[in-house]
DNA sequence: ATAATTTGGTTTATATTATAAACATCTTTA
DNA sequence: TAAAGATGTTTATAATATAAACCAAATTAT
């Protein structure tokens, strides 16, 4: 009836975080800042989360100077997302 | 970009009883506890939350001699119900 | 030169939330 | 009448989300 909801993706802004990876191939810290409106802080945590589970890979590098996060989705994450996808139309209603 | 999700329905049990009540007109407690395969405590403490919101009316009747609780999606609910499948098909890449 | 501001984050504290365990009440059955 | 079952509610706890506070380096202003 209705399958269960993978809670690392149930999550507004971890949600957010993968869908904006999953077309993205690549996504540096401030743009996904900038695209989810998050907090610094929030979305630090919620990338830790998303890459202690595999979900994405984060490297940390420099842009002339300054630090730059990186961050893309793996393969786990994006099968976990396709996942959550389906899971979750079968609360919607959705063709 | 991402459409805010509201808190109240992006929640695994309260969707699911949303979803349900969204295509039954009315349903009866022990029937959402079944179909969901909640807990009676988490199902009652979530039918009040939406019940407080206004996206559901609860009546208490009787069956026989014993208690029993139905649900019912109000208009508003049901308008909460598709603003909250719209603004997630945000985050989904749903066509 | 040095003070103030900006960039790019991380850590931590708090408030909210979800959830199940414990409980209450009445009914039926042994 | 004692035990078990039905129908929930209340409460305690654990997990979660979130922002505030913080840190370090680089840039800009004085």
């Amino acid at each position: 009836m209705f399958e269960p909801l993978d809670p690392l993706l149930h999550s507004e802004l971890r949600l957010a975080i993968m869908s904006l990876l999953v077309s993205a191939e690549e996504a540096e810290f401030p743009y996904i800042k900038e695209q989810t409106g998050a907090t610094a802080g929030n979305l630090s945590v919620q990338i830790d989360k998303l890459s202690a589970a595999g979900y994405i890979e984060v490297e940390k590098t420099f842009k002339g100077k300054r630090p730059c996060t990186i961050c893309r989705i793996t393969p786990e994450g994006l099968k976990a997302f396709e996942d959550y996808v389906k899971a979750i139309k079968s609360y919607l209603q959705v063709k």
